[in-house]
Formats: C-alpha cells, sequence, structure tokens
RNA sequence: UCCCUCUUAGCUCAGCUGGUUAGAGCACAUGACUGUUAAUCAUGGGGUCCCUGGUUCGAGUCCAGGAGAGGGAGCCA
C-alpha cells in the first residue's frame, strides 16, 4: 500500500479508509497511542493500536525516536485533542531506537523538554524536533519564496562562484583554498608560500561575495541574483555571524538607491507573508514557543508582540527610510544618549554606528525596520557610488528589531574615473581587479544591489535568537562538527 | 580577539557564610492501570560534582591555571 505523508493525512479527506503512514515514534502513551511524525508538519497523527491483541514484543519496540510504518483504518477520533486517528491493523518495525538511557548509544532525544545548547551538540538529530522540525520547513519555504520572487520578475539566477582568486572584494577575512603540502609548500626565492604550483597557478580562496560578479551578469542580463553559500574566516563569536552561511545577492542595471531599497523592501515582504501563507502551523508553534518561554521573564523583559504579531506588523507598515545623518540627529537629541546612556556617546559626525544605536533607533525610536543610506565614504566598500556631496556614498542598510543588519547594499560606482579614484585611495589594485574594472569601460551604466543573510533572515521569522540555530550544520570558530 | 557568566545523574536544575551519607523533576527499568495528549500511580537503579594544581583538620562550595559552553562587544550579512 502507497505510503501517504501526515500533512495530507491530517486534511481529514481520507476518512473510512485504509491508509499506510510511515515515519517515526514520537511518544507512545497509555500502551495504545502511537504519536508518528514523518516531517511533512509540525503535526503528528495518532495511531491506536489494541494493546490486548497486539503483540507485545512490537509495542515493546514503539520508543522515541524508533522508525515505523503504520497501516490502518483512518477514523474521526474518539478522544479529545486531533480530529482523525487511525486504527492500527498492521506495524511495520524498520528501525529501532534505544530507549534505556543506561545502555550505550540510546537515543537522545527523550519526551522532553531539551535545551537549544544541547541539540545544537546533536544537531544531526535535532531535525526531530518540533522546534527544529519548523525551523528547517521555514528555511525551506523562505528559500523557494526567495527564488519565486526573483523568477517572477524576471531575473536570471546567476552561479557565481565558490573558489575565487579575487581577494580586493574587502568583505572580510577569506579561507584559503590549496592543495599544496601544508607541512613542506614550495617556496619562492624569497621564502614565501609559491603559489604558482599551487592547484590553480595562483592564491585562491572562498569566497566572501558573489556581488562583483553578479555586477557582471547584470550588465548583460539586467537583473541578476545569486544564492550561494558564502565563507568568513573572521573569527566572530556572536549570535548573528557564520564561518559559512546563504546570501541573496541580487544585482540590478538602470536601479538607483531609490530603486534597491524599494526592491529590497519588497522583497522582504514577499517572503515573509509566503511563509506565513505556507508554513502557517510552524510559524504559530514558533510564536507559542515564544510565548511560553517568556513567561519565565519578569515582565519588563518580554517582548511587547508575539512572533506573529511582529511579523505582521513588518508587513503591514513602510519601513523607516532615513539618511546616516539624519539618524546621527536623532540618536544625538535623543534622551537616551544626552543621559547619557549609549556606551558609545554620539558627539560627531562620521563614525560608524555601534549595535545599540541600530537597535536604539529600530526597537525603541521608529519600532519598526529602518533603511539607514547615505553614509559617509570613509566607513564603506571602494564600490559605492559618491554623492553630489563628495562626503557621502549611496549605501544602504536595512535594519531589523532584534537581528540589526540583515541587509547592506548600495547603488555602486559606475564612473571610471571616480571608481578607479576610490580604489587608488583605499588601496586596492586595479591591476587585478581589471576584469570588473571592464564593467564600467564597455558600455557601463547605473545599477544597484544589495546583500541579505539568508540566515538572519530565517532568524527574523521564526524568532530564534542564535544564528547557529536556523543553519543544519553551523560552522563557527573552533566549530566544525558533522 | 576583548569583557561577563556558567560547567553537579541520560536531560533540566537545586545545593546557604566550606562540615562528614550530594538532592529534585523528567527520562530509564520493573509492576499496576487502560481513551491517552510530554498519560498516571508504585518501586528501583543511576554521580570522576569539567580537568589540573593549591589553601584547609575538611572543598561540589574558596584560590590559580586550563578546557568547553552561553551572553555581550568588535568585524559584518
Amino acid at each position: 500500500m502507497a505510503r501517504i505523508k501526515i500533512k495530507e493525512i491530517l486534511k481529514g479527506e481520507l476518512i473510512d479508509q485504509t491508509v499506510t503512514v510511515k515515519g517515526w515514534v514520537r511518544t507512545f502513551r497509555n500502551n495504545s497511542f502511537i504519536a508518528v511524525n514523518d516531517g511533512s508538519c509540525i503535526h503528528n497523527i495518532q495511531a491506536v493500536v489494541n494493546f490486548e491483541t497486539a503483540d507485545p514484543e512490537t509495542l515493546k519496540r514503539l520508543t522515541p525516536g524508533a522508525c515505523i510504518g503504520i497501516t490502518g483504518k483512518l477514523i474521526k477520533s474518539l478522544g479529545k485533542g486531533q480530529t482523525v486517528e487511525i486504527v492500527v491493523s498492521d506495524i511495520e518495525i524498520y528501525g529501532d531506537a534505544e530507549a534505556d538511557v543506561s545502555k550505550p548509544n540510546s537515543y537522545p532525544l527523550q519526551p522532553k523538554a531539551h535545551s537549544l545548547e544541547y541539540l545544537r551538540e546533536i544537531a544531526h538529530l535535532r531535525f526531530r524536533t518540533n522546534v527544529f522540525g519548523a525551523v528547517f520547513r521555514v528555511r525551506h519555504t523562505l528559500a523557494y519564496a526567495v527564488h519565486k520572487f526573483f523568477n517572477d520578475k524576471g531575473f536570471l539566477y546567476l552561479h557565481t562562484p565558490i573558489i575565487t582568486s579575487s581577494d580586493a572584494e574587502g568583505a572580510g577575512e577569506m579561507f584559503r583554498v590549496t592543495t599544496l603540502d601544508p607541512k613542506a609548500p614550495p617556496l619562492t626565492e624569497n621564502n614565501e608560500v609559491d603559489f604558482k604550483q599551487d592547484f590553480f597557478g595562483k592564491a585562491t580562496n572562498l569566497t566572501v561575495s558573489g556581488q562583483l560578479e553578479g555586477e557582471l551578469g547584470a550588465m548583460a542580463f539586467s537583473d541578476v541574483y545569486t544564492f550561494g553559500p558564502t565563507f568568513r574566516a573572521e573569527n566572530s563569536n556572536t549570535t548573528r555571524h557564520l564561518a559559512e552561511f546563504w546570501m541573496i545577492e541580487p544585482e540590478m542595471a538602470f536601479f538607483d538607491l531609490k530603486d534597491n531599497m524599494a526592491l529590497a523592501e519588497e522583497m522582504l515582504k514577499y517572503v515573509i507573508t509566503y511563509a506565513l501563507e505556507n508554513n502557517k502551523d510552524d510559524i504559530e508553534f514558533l510564536s507559542q514557543r515564544l510565548l511560553d518561554e517568556e513567561k519565565n521573564k519578569p515582565q519588563a523583559d518580554r517582548s511587547e508582540l508575539s512572533l506573529l504579531e511582529k511579523l505582521n506588523f513588518c508587513l503591514g507598515n513602510e519601513f523607516a527610510k532615513i539618511t546616516y545623518t539624519e539618524a546621527i540627529n536623532i540618536l544625538r537629541e535623543s534622551n537616551h544618549n544626552k543621559k547619557k546612556k549609549f556606551q558609545y556617546i554620539i558627539d560627531g559626525w562620521g563614525a560608524d554606528l555601534q549595535s545599540e544605536h541600530e537597535r536604539y533607533l529600530v526597537e525603541k525610536h521608529f519600532k519598526k525596520p529602518v533603511i539607514l543610506t547615505d553614509y559617509p565614504k570613509d566607513i564603506k566598500s571602494f564600490y559605492m557610488r559618491m554623492n553630489e556631496d563628495g562626503k557621502t556614498v549611496a549605501a544602504m542598510d536595512i535594519l531589523f528589531p532584534g537581528i540589526g543588519e540583515i541587509i547592506g547594499g548600495s547603488q555602486r560606482e559606475e564612473r571610471l574615473e571616480k571608481l578607479e579614484a576610490r580604489m587608488k585611495d583605499m588601496h586596492i589594485p586595479t591591476e587585478e581587479m581589471s576584469w570588473y574594472l571592464d564593467t564600467r569601460r564597455f558600455g557601463s551604466c547605473p545599477h544597484a544591489g544589495f546583500g541579505l543573510g539568508f540566515e538572519r533572515l530565517v532568524l527574523f521569522v521564526t524568532g530564534m535568537t542564535n544564528i547557529r540555530d536556523v543553519i543544519a550544520f553551523p560552522r563557527t570558530p573552533n566549530n566544525c562538527e558533522f
């Protein structure tokens, strides 16, 4: 008999029919009620077995984590708590899971609450929990929605390289890619590692951004995006940084900064809406989980809005849009600053904003997502377009409550002389980047783009607080398990 | 990389100003019960108190160093 997924069965359309489900036991209660989950949705199906007639040896093996197949008639549930249930006529056990914790290799997930830190240590099994099941279904939906959004708008999905030889992107420390013998690498006359003898005949690294290649694509296809893994060898130990993360980077010809901002806002709202529509149960579960968690906190530390309210609020309001200069003025005039409550007091113009300032703007002042634009040129990258004032560049950062910077983008400098001058100022070798400068030499055009940290988006939509909990196998300094 | 906190049973934690036999809930095992909702009830087993060294008559508790984890900062997405 063909197996049917639990998500389908719970629709209740197959009532009075014989069905087969396959999945993993969550709990086995009262020697009668098996809760089975197959990952198709947050909910379990309840299968009722008659313990008086069933084989006692089989019943003993129905422990949490065991993989089973169940065949039986789907009926309206005789109990409360679920609409339908299966009256078991046959059980097949595909794989046992040792329940006795005194034995080695017993199943580490018990029918009880586990800490996220503990589950992180068994990341290979945490998908089998409600929380991570929900998180990764939402992650999947968001990824799909990103592709759908750009495809429907006529963007081309460009696969930018993972291994690159350019180390001038300036986005962060890079991971070296080499096949040279680490103990005895070939050396040059100057006693330096001779990368001419390396696999590619030159020094290579894992990409820190697909943006520069994305710009090449935009100069031919008009609208492109990349969505792939990105690597940063920064020694960052925070709840919002990974050494390996997934980034979405659209690049659009004939877009200025305003167009760029509008697209970013539209995309964020689109994918959040898509997740709310397609993963309603998962997000409701995650929302409830946060409420339960906050019950233990003092009133003052609880969030004003639930996760669902927060998402809907974000969808229902325009993002605040202000320039860096306006932000500095708001911060300088704030009571918070006057009472010297910031660790870094705002005084002059030109310094980068600290996390506490960004949080103040988003969480206290505007109480919604904020797009900050037109930063001082000295704190931003070489490729950002110089504004008329000669002091600021056409950059934009989108700041989200609880997350901070979720998107960084800009209108790019399309004028060859200005770009070369900037690169010279910032000591970026123009010879190596000649392929990039070719876009400005041959049919240059105004264009813009941005980078969205996918995991940060997943954090926001799931209400999780540690980025290690929204990627399957997190890579962080000193950690590359699984 | 810097600052702060934590590390006690399989898991989540309690353990006071150092005091002799280290506790609870859950999980697990056995039995009972049988329409449960992380079932319930009874009984039972289970500990290198992270590691190393020190102070002390005596250290889970105090001190030093180390390891691991968490939170915050910086770098950013």
